[in-house]
DNA sequence: GGTTGACCTTGACGCGACGTCAACGTGTCT
DNA sequence: AGACACGTTGACGTCGCGTCAAGGTCAACC
């Protein structure tokens, strides 16, 4: 027989009898006077029994070490732990299914691509033509929505939702624009502490401990939800010095109110 | 914002960053006077977007061509094929664990490592010390088992089941050692025709038909148990002249035998 | 005898999503 | 001044083969 004929016979390429030989698979058969690889019935066998396992999914090292001592324990084992294996993988197959599932239900109702309809209210709310602001803003909670996956984006939009009521709204785009005109400002700028209260005061207390939390420093260990921490500073980086100002007396309030 | 701090917001390693800029998956942020990567808050969103995604299961490239035209028709789209890879993929190793699970069962029960107690039980009966034929008909049980499943093993024993009955085995063995007598015999020999008689008496219409189906001519294609054909040449190949000419004498008998 | 075409040989690159190492520059702390 | 953590580019390794490339072998047909 062949190389054709013996991949033939057990259905895989010529490329895969070679491929196998090559990591040591299978033996190399002996050669006919041309050269030709010349297989027995024995090869056929000892290949049809490599397919049979590689196709519930061992790989070809540990199918090698699987036939070197053919002591049918150690299979057990690692068929049981490829079992396993397989196990994990159908749960993380359904993982992601449910959560696919749950983006396409938000797509189709939602606006944009791959938020809800909730989470395009609340960024629709705070939008505010040319203003920094609302876009950081905005950003921020894109970011946190897209980070936590979608319980983490309806966990922002429950935390939101205050602001979202129109009398609130008025309020806070209002807190946007008078941070925007401290764009050019000193750092002891008065208005600073002025507005620092006013922020305090739109925040929610589920607002502040969600917040909080998530500024600990890195030594705690950040909440399961935003992977890292330090968003503070990253959010920081984007502000004048005046604005960065507002944020670090903004946050001060806020943990004194959360610790009372 | 440099590259390790970014990664760490996002949950990545700074290599995947810098593989996402390399392809062309993120844009590359701005650098500072150093040389080092300067990312803003928005470059963060549009890596959590492509995580998100990526998360999922979407290829780079599916990813790169999602995002190129933010479009949000073509991405349902692509999710939806998503979802219907995933379901495909979760069928494929549902089957698998299956056929792993009806292994696993075998193994317990069985002698050797990969087959049925059964299939162990027929083997052992057709072993008979020395004798070249008995080894190979062997073979040719254990690679049809091996390449036809748990089901196509399943079949081999129910095949092979008569001949396994204690009276009619001394026969077969019997068979066995004429067989091997004609090794250097020549294909005239007057040994050939009678032996030829015997052998198809011993072969129930079963498996006959068995045979027969699949020792077909390549034009009209194989059974789906066992792929590649030709075995009967691959087995003639194995033996001497005489003992071929037994071989095609015995298939020939069996053709009249199931065609009337 | 020449040609075609099917088969065989070895050798090498490609894929996908990064991990990992090399060799080096930069910035901060002691 | 050295240690150390971070950044830079570049290149190789992973896994199971598919797919050329550049030939040699053999049977069949003109």
């Amino acid at each position: 027989m062949r190389i054709g004929e013996l991949a033939a016979l057990v259905g895989v390429s010529t490329r895969t009898v070679r491929h196998y030989h090559h990591i040591g698979l299978l033996p190399e058969p002996a050669r006919q006077a041309n050269g030709y690889r010349e297989y027995r019935l024995a090869d056929a066998v000892a290949l049809a029994r490599v397919r049979q396992l590689a196709r519930l999914g061992l790989s070809l090292d540990e199918l090698r070490d699987v036939l070197a001592d053919d002591d049918g324990r150690d299979l057990r084992e690692m068929l049981q732990e490829l079992d396993a294996d397989l196990a994990r993988e159908q749960e993380a197959i359904a993982a992601r299914r449910a959560r696919l599932a749950a983006l396409l239900a938000r797509a189709d109702e939602g606006s944009g691509a791959l938020m809800s309809a909730g989470m395009a209210d609340v960024l629709r709310g705070l939008s505010l033509d040319g203003s920094r602001f609302a876009e950081l803003d905005r950003q921020m909670l894109t970011l946190a929505s897209a980070m936590g996956g979608p319980e983490g984006e309806s966990a922002v939009v429950e935390l939101m939702r205050p602001l979202t009521e129109p009398d609130t709204l008025a309020g806070g785009l209002d807190l946007y624009r008078r941070l925007d005109d401290l764009a050019g400002a000193d750092p002891d700028d008065p208005r600073v502490a002025g507005l620092a209260a006013d922020l305090a005061g739109h925040i929610t207390d589920a607002m502040a401990s969600a917040m909080i939390e998530n500024s600990r420093d890195p030594a705690a260990g950040g909440s399961p939800v935003t992977d890292g921490d330090r968003w503070l500073e990253t959010l920081a980086g984007e502000m004048t010095s005046a604005q960065a100002a507002v944020l670090r007396q903004l946050m001060e309030r806020l943990r004194e109110r959360t610790s009372c």
